[in-house]
DNA sequence: CGCGCCGTTGAGCCCGTTCAAAAAGTGTGG
DNA sequence: CCACACTTTTTGAACGGGCTCAACGGCGCG
């Protein structure tokens, strides 16, 4: 169950690929699948706290994320930072835009154990040519993470501390929730965040996220207990707070 | 010069349209450009303050801004908008990553008169079939958006009112002067954008807005003036306020 | 010239910050 | 299993950036 304990690798085959479902190369036929795969390059495993990728450093690779969790984020200098976005099993890393010859936007790194299907980006230039509905699918997929980043930038602008903190929370948990095939009967899930990096995410201090924590588990809302959250009510925390649950596509079916 | 008077329109065909340098059909062949141009339905010219596209509404069409400004936005509730990005001549409007069937997960809205091509979204897998190169333009353009919306989430979690303000103004100074064949010797743009609006984008009060624009009015770094921003030495300002303008990608340019 | 939108200014309050410190995990090696 | 170091969480007190409420001035347009 724990992310952190023994870390799942990704079988041999792409096509017995428990994730490629949710992940790029799902829409493939199965001959396309064994094509596909002479793509990608290696496996890589990371212990927590990895530098993925490094904001201005060449782009060399996309990766997919096979296991673990994964934060994106922007270093404005020493003491300031943004969390852009959070990776969970079966997203995408690290495109974007350039097929080759970029830099990275922003900086990768693992919060727990990871695993990763890896890809040089090189080669996507001819991977969509000769499979135009792997490039569909990446185009839906660049959309998917705009209208993640639009949602981000809402609340960001506009909502109250403890509306963007439960919207990140409940967020996550839906994320999490629509890749378990059995979700857990409690409504809880693996959360290995800590509550400043739930600060740089929602834009702000570590100190007032563990106020707003703590008014939100008094209040009943939420629960947090060595990396597990429990959110009893989801539905109802959603229609406090305005979120819209529909604003969580399957971020990778097309 | 200015955009709210006589309102440029779009040739009769793409082949000598100028902004398409910049736009989505800049890679084809002269020969494509001709099949490509079946695929555009018209154009239509709409008075400022027109809606574009309505959040939540059936997505029909992608639309190439041709001339004029509009800004894409996300209303909360009656009081509170997001407002996402603004576009400018050039810049595609309506995609989402469906290519037929979806809704608008935000709405768009004219600031000044504008001119639009309409490419009904219905065709665009077939078009994109045929020619492989726009696809990957389109995904491209799509990753730097998200590129866009990323800066902004750093400016809204962890820059102070002032940088935010100076951060916006920089950037569609620059975006602007891009597409600019012969930028005015003042450094200045035309700039149709109310104080609300720029409130709106990064999450600020239009009255603290005022004041900030007071403040770096008052310190020389910039003038606005009846709908013209002027930015006596931009890359000062960039300096003071750390704005990297690499971060301006042309747009449009594979 | 009168109406509506936009910009400007003042006063007071509040949400979230800063600074400081202690308590509660978590992991490591002996 | 304990001692130690380090990270993370929790709490307090005071400050301040940005908000709210309120009013007025200016400009464009019918």
């Amino acid at each position: 169950m724990s992310t952190t304990s023994t870390i799942a690798v990704p079988p041999a085959k792409c096509l017995h690929c428990k994730v490629r479902k949710l992940a790029l190369f799902q829409p493939l036929m199965e001959t396309e699948i064994h094509a596909a795969q002479k793509y990608k390059s290696g496996n890589q495993l990371l212990p927590p706290g990895s530098v993925i990728y490094h904001q201005g450093h060449p782009n060399e690779n996309v990766y997919t994320l096979f296991s673990g969790w994964v934060y994106l984020y922007k270093d404005l200098d020493e003491k300031r930072r943004q969390i852009l976005d959070f990776a969970l099993p079966g997203d995408l890393l690290g495109f974007h835009g350039d097929m080759e010859g970029g830099t990275h936007p922003h900086s990768a790194q693992s919060l727990t154990s990871v695993s990763l299907c890896v890809f040089p980006s090189t080669n996507l230039l001819r991977l969509f040519r000769k499979h135009p509905k792997l490039g569909i699918r990446l185009t839906w997929m660049t959309a998917s993470d705009n209208a993640l980043a639009h949602e981000h930038l809402a609340s960001l602008g506009r909502r109250s501390a403890r509306d963007r903190i439960a919207h990140l929370l409940l967020e996550l948990f839906y994320r999490l929730r629509q890749r378990q095939p059995e979700p857990t009967e409690d409504n809880s899930i693996d959360f290995p965040v800590t509550q400043e990096m739930i600060g740089d995410a929602v834009g702000l201090t570590a100190i007032h996220v563990n106020r707003t924590l703590m008014e939100l588990r008094r209040a009943g809302w939420i629960e947090i207990k060595s990396k597990t959250l429990t959110i009893p009510d989801p539905d109802a925390l959603g229609e406090l707070i305005g979120f819209n649950r529909h604003t969580i596509t399957p971020r990778a079916m097309i």
